[in-house]
DNA sequence: ACATTAAGTGATT
DNA sequence: AATCACTTAATGT
């Protein structure tokens, strides 16, 4: 295992000292279950290696994937999970070997007042594991823009009875609630398996 | 010709 | 899929 100086360079040298001694230290084979939706949550694990998959599950095997998180991290909705007393909303996987030092409920708050760092390390965890949840949130939500952009230019062109459809990628993109830049890359694939003819400003259906 | 706006691209997250 | 940082191409004046 790393050092946890290298792992957590920011974390102060007591804070360090202390996670030594009331940490308790796992490891998990890769594909092995770290945590089901069914687990009370009693500490907030530090990974010092490799990867963890955390998902959502229902009961007949679909799974969506919330984020990764690896080796320097901490999972955010233990965070929340286990303020709450509940059972985890959430399932844990080891994508390869693990290896993590699980941290006693009770020192997460102590040590939120008493080490800056600490309380740093858990806020940017934490945005950042929301960031890529807002992500996979607009996959789902969204999804298959593929589709709706062909739904779209189709629908296009039938109210107004034209092939030919005037709308910038920009205008396009803004009604999709996407990006230009996106919504030009779909384009130009349609167009070169010859679905559609681009041009400035317009964009012409075959058929 | 020159500025403005639309579209294309590659790299990065 | 989004964002960024440019580049390139059309168009308007």
């Amino acid at each position: 295992m790393e050092s946890l100086h290298e792992l957590f360079p920011y974390f102060e040298k007591d804070l360090i000292e202390e996670i030594k001694v009331a940490g308790i230290e796992k490891s998990f084979q890769k594909g092995e279950i770290i945590l089901t939706q069914e687990n009370y949550i009693k500490n907030i694990p530090l990974i010092t290696k490799g990867h963890i998959k955390i998902s959502r599950q229902d009961g007949v095997g679909n799974e969506i994937v919330m984020y990764y998180i690896k080796k320097g991290e901490t999972c955010a909705s233990t965070i929340q999970c286990c303020e709450n007393r509940k059972k985890s909303n959430i399932s844990a996987e080891a994508e390869d070997e693990v290896e993590l030092i699980l941290i006693p409920l009770e020192y997460l708050e102590k040590w939120m007042m008493k080490y800056d760092s600490w309380k740093d390390f858990l806020l940017i965890n934490y945005r950042e594991k929301f960031g890529q949840m807002i992500q996979t949130l607009d996959k789902v939500a969204f999804g298959n823009l593929q589709k709706r952009l062909e739904d779209y230019l189709q629908e296009k062109s039938s109210v107004n009875k034209n092939k030919e459809i005037t709308v910038t990628h920009q205008q396009i993109a803004y009604d999709l609630n996407s990006t230009r830049e996106v919504i030009s890359r779909y384009l130009k694939k349609m167009e070169l398996r010859k679905k559609i003819k681009l041009s400035r400003g317009k964009i012409k259906l075959a058929g």
